[in-house]
RNA sequence: GGGCGAUUAGCUCAGCUGGUUAGAGCACUUCGCUUACACCGAAGGGGUCUGAGGUUCGAAUCCUUAAUCGCCCACCA
């Protein structure tokens, strides 16, 4: 017998198998035709991210379920990856250079990129090492990139296909412009914050007149791109004024008072300065209107020659100043504080400008029609479902997603401008006549290559190799995805899209999005409040299953978790237990060698055991189905615990001291449950399983337990009646103790018990199990009998269906005794008058199941002769 | 402004399609080194389920409504 380690190290542990696994390469999945598979896409991680919290629960709710399907016999691939994420690694490369004094221009496109090629190498895959250290049974000879060769040439294919197809277009827009990275970004990428302004109330005198209207602006420094002043047609206090315009206060021109809806008669003063270039709504307006888009600011946010002598100044300075102007000229009517939410990039943190410019779109209506179809068909199932109207909701207000960026780090667009005629060159590949041509220096927004993840994973390149491509063939569609929520549209969204347009099939049939991790006092987790607990540490001091149990446990599907590093202490505490219950078991073989006895059959405790291990089994294989994780962690956390150690193993111990037990065949069975037990938690805790399974089984190969078959529920097994009448017995046990406590008998005293039954069939059916209610109860002479007269110095308690009687040489706390007796005759009596009052009640009688009233009478029967028994021992 | 979710013991949460004298873990109290485990064992105390209405024989569970907290979407100068 292999020397059983009396403490499970998990940092050791953790990385031995992690390299075994990985050496011995038993994740890699293969096509296997005729063999059920199970594919799981990661969701590729930012390239300049590092591991946190929330990464640990996503990438758990995969492991936990590649393994186990796994262990049903799928042939499991589950692909790893990294996203290039566009504006984060542009944002790191530049403020690198600006460290040297430099700027990308310094460097040039080429050097630029090849440096972010270079920094990939060096940092890219810190969180997949992080991730390694998870355990994660991810296929790692897939490992992919977002911007690897495969994936650059499918990302030109769809692109090319869609301008084919006419659904990528090129248009002027007013895009949200980050001035710090100098690049559109999408609505998606923007954080709305509340912030204190000013808003400045401007008069627009009409010409060779006294007479004006005001208009409200936060930002004055765009009144240069005026080219309207709007009202509500409605808005009487305006009915004289058509035709008319009035003079803009800073350049000598004239722009017209128009009448449009859109204006809000009853927010400030009823007229809004209609600035195109510069706002969403406004450039609506224009276009209404006819109206000249001027813009007035340039790329890095400051005013251009519209602007007169203010050009050149940077918007926040030239504000300032273009009001004092105003104050100058008389045209300042007042400044009033207001609150108003203000656009940040939620990359750069600088503040978002509305931007006028060329840029490429998707057309995105056509797109999300076939999207919308799957996902409330049920093709696609949702977990929770409610995030089904969310998706609706967008989906059915879907706008056009402005693909193009103005970065360097990228897939470039593949689109081609003749140098003299201008003409449009769009290809896969650059026009032959190359020197004639310039390509669009634009690249893709990152997105563009993470839709088309699930299947360009797989080597997907374009419609061609779909057909021979065995791999996209056997794996393709997925089967599962778990994502956060917050990129329900970002990305989730467009995956359906891509995967119906490009392989005219869904990508993944359940989509489960997981919680959000939040600090212990509900607060989001983020670096500036210092709240996120460093996993990698949490692992160190803790271990990786530690943390993965206790994160999946926490963890409801649907609501927050609240996470305190702390906490980690359930999933150690458990493992530990896990742990010296095999230590117990195997520790008791020593015994067997010198031991002859015959082979004992299963008995009553056995089978007990298997009944309440199928039925935990059937429910696992429910909560997984339903994606209920924690529930599958707590229904093994209390079965472990409680049912396992609590009290088969307590139990096991009285009968291993049973002169002439089969120690042997009592031993084997303990282990035959306590290997199943390791199946069932290797999803969640795949190191600490996989040591005590080599341990237990003693193998010293390589072999793994995430190769075992998961345990087949065996319903035949399933025992009620044992259960409850088990359950009769522990409460007697309870009871007992109970006795004890209150009377202050030390452990070591043994006392003699008689069990005085309400009814025969209730003590038969107990004295089966007397062995074990005198040992684990400290009983030395236990009587179960319905005839017994009772002593003077016995304590005594009423429960259900019998009376015990604990003999005491000492002294009864009969005055303790008797307070008791009282409190729970008050309990009993209050809840037997709710029992009369119920079954008296005609239409429940008439309306109720005919089990709970005949359940409600039995529980009335007991409840009384509990009441009586009490009242004469009061008396 | 629109939508979604939450509100159950001191804390964190279970309680699925209405019928349990409302459960768990942590914390708390009192014992306890007993053939694994003090990261442990035993026994206990503690809540009427945010408030108000309603449906029902019966509601923590369904409906209406209010309050509080949180998230998402839109954004009015």
């Amino acid at each position: 017998m292999k020397e059983f380690p009396p403490k499970y190290i998990p940092n050791h542990t953790e990385d031995k198998w992690h390299k075994i696994w990985e050496e011995s390469k038993i994740y890699e999945a293969k096509v296997k035709p005729g063999k059920p598979k199970y594919s799981v896409v990661i969701p590729p991680p930012n390239i300049t991210g590092i591991l946190h919290i929330g990464h640990i629960l996503n990438n758990t709710i995969q492991d936990i379920y590649s393994r186990w399907k796994r262990m049903q016999g799928f042939e499991v691939c589950w692909v790893p990856g990294i996203d290039h994420a566009g504006i984060s690694t542009q944002h790191v490369l530049e403020r690198e250079l600006a460290a040297q004094g430099k700027t990308k221009h310094d460097l040039g496109r080429e050097k630029f990129v090849e440096m972010g090629w270079e920094w990939k190498k060096k940092y890219g895959g810190i969180i997949l090492q992080q991730l390694r250290k998870l355990g994660v049974s991810v296929d790692w000879s897939k490992e992919r990139f977002t911007l690897d060769d495969g994936l650059n040439t499918a990302v030109k294919e769809v692109f090319v296909d869609l301008y084919k197809k006419g659904l990528i277009y090129r248009g002027k827009r007013i895009v949200n412009w980050d001035p710090a990275a100098q690049t559109a970004v999408s609505d998606d990428e923007i954080e709305y914050k509340e912030k204190k302004d000013k808003l400045y109330y401007i008069r627009y005198y009409f010409r060779d007149s006294e007479e004006y209207v005001v208009v409200a602006t936060t930002r004055p420094e765009t009144m240069f791109g005026d080219t309207a002043v709007a009202v509500n047609p409605e808005d009487k206090r305006y009915n004289l004024l058509k035709n008319k315009s009035v003079i803009h206060p800073l350049v000598n021109k004239n722009i017209p008072l128009i009448f449009d809806d859109y204006v809000d008669i009853d927010f400030g003063t009823g007229a809004l300065k209609i600035t195109p270039a510069h706002d969403t709504n406004d450039f609506e307006v224009g276009k209404r209107h006819n109206l000249e888009s001027i813009n007035v600011i340039t790329k890095d946010s400051k005013l251009n020659e519209y602007a007169g002598e203010f050009k050149g100044l940077d918007i926040f300075v030239a504000r300032k100043r273009i009001v004092e102007k105003l104050k100058e000229l008389g045209n300042l009517e007042k400044i009033e504080e207001i609150t108003h939410n203000v656009a940040y990039g939620s990359k750069s943190g600088a503040v978002i400008e509305p931007y006028l410019s060329e840029q490429w779109f998707v057309a995105m209506k056509e797109l999300a029609k076939p999207a919308l179809k799957v996902v409330n068909d049920g093709e696609i199932r949702f977990h929770p479902d409610r995030w089904v109207k969310t998706y609706n909701h967008w989906m059915l207000n879907i706008r056009d997603w402005c693909i193009s960026r103005q970065l360097w780090w990228g897939h470039q667009i593949p689109i081609w401008y003749h140098n003299s005629t201008g003409e449009v060159y769009c290809a896969t590949e650059p026009p032959k006549d190359i020197e004639n041509y310039t390509q669009d220096p634009d690249v893709l927004d990152t997105w563009f290559s993470s839709w088309i993840w699930p299947f360009s994973v797989f080597g997907w390149e374009n419609s061609m190799n779909d057909e021979t491509n065995a791999e996209l063939k056997y794996f393709y569609p997925t089967d599962f995805l778990a994502t956060a929520a917050d990129i329900i549209f970002l990305w989730v969204a467009r995956m359906i899209m891509a995967g119906l347009e490009y392989k005219k099939e869904i990508p993944f049939k359940d989509v489960y999005f997981n919680s959000i991790v939040r600090d212990g006092q509900g607060r989001k987790m983020s670096k500036t409040l210092g709240n996120s607990p460093d996993p990698l540490d949490v692992m160190d001091k803790y271990g990786a299953d530690a943390l993965r149990f206790t994160i999946v446990y926490l963890a409801p599907l649907g609501n927050d978790v609240l996470f305190d590093e702390n906490k980690t202490e359930i999933g150690r505490n458990f493992i530990t237990k896990l742990w010296n219950a095999g230590r117990f078991i195997m520790m008791n073989y020593e015994k067997a060698d010198a031991n002859n006895s015959i082979e004992s059959e299963p008995d009553d405790l056995d089978r007990w055991m298997d009944s309440r291990l199928n039925n935990t089994l059937k429910d696992i294989e429910n909560y997984l189905c339903e994606y209920r994780l924690n529930d599958y962690t707590k229904i093994l956390y209390n079965f472990v615990w409680n049912d396992f150690c609590d009290w088969y193993i307590e139990i096991l111990k009285v009968k291993l001291l049973k002169e002439g037990a089969d120690i042997k065949g009592i031993l084997d069975r303990a282990k035959n449950l306590y290997i199943s037990i390791l199946k069932m938690l290797h999803p969640v805790i795949p190191v600490v399983t996989e040591e005590l399974w080599h341990i237990i089984t003693e193998l010293t190969d390589n072999s793994s337990i995430s190769l075992e078959n998961f345990p087949a529920l065996n319903k035949g097994q399933i025992n009620y009646e044992l259960e409850s009448d088990l359950e009769n017995v522990k409460e007697l046990i309870t009871s007992i103790r109970n006795i004890r406590t209150e009377n202050n008998i030390p452990y070591s005293k043994e006392c003699n018990v008689n069990i005085k039954p309400f009814e025969e069939d209730f003590g038969n059916n107990i004295s089966r199990f007397d062995y074990f209610i005198r040992s684990i109860g400290r009983v030395d002479e236990l009587k179960i009998e319905k005839t017994y007269e009772k002593f003077e110095e016995q304590s005594v308690k009423v429960l259900p269906k019998c009376e015990i009687y604990l003999s005491l040489e000492g002294l009864v706390d009969k005055e303790k005794q008797s307070a008791n007796f009282k409190k729970e005759l008050e309990n009993l009596v209050k809840y037997s008058e709710t029992l009369k009052k119920k079954l008296s009640n005609e239409k429940f009688l008439e309306k109720a199941a005919k089990e709970l009233v005949d359940g409600e009478k039995e529980k009335l029967k007991n409840t009384e002769q509990q009441i009586m028994k009490l009242q004469s021992l009061i008396g």
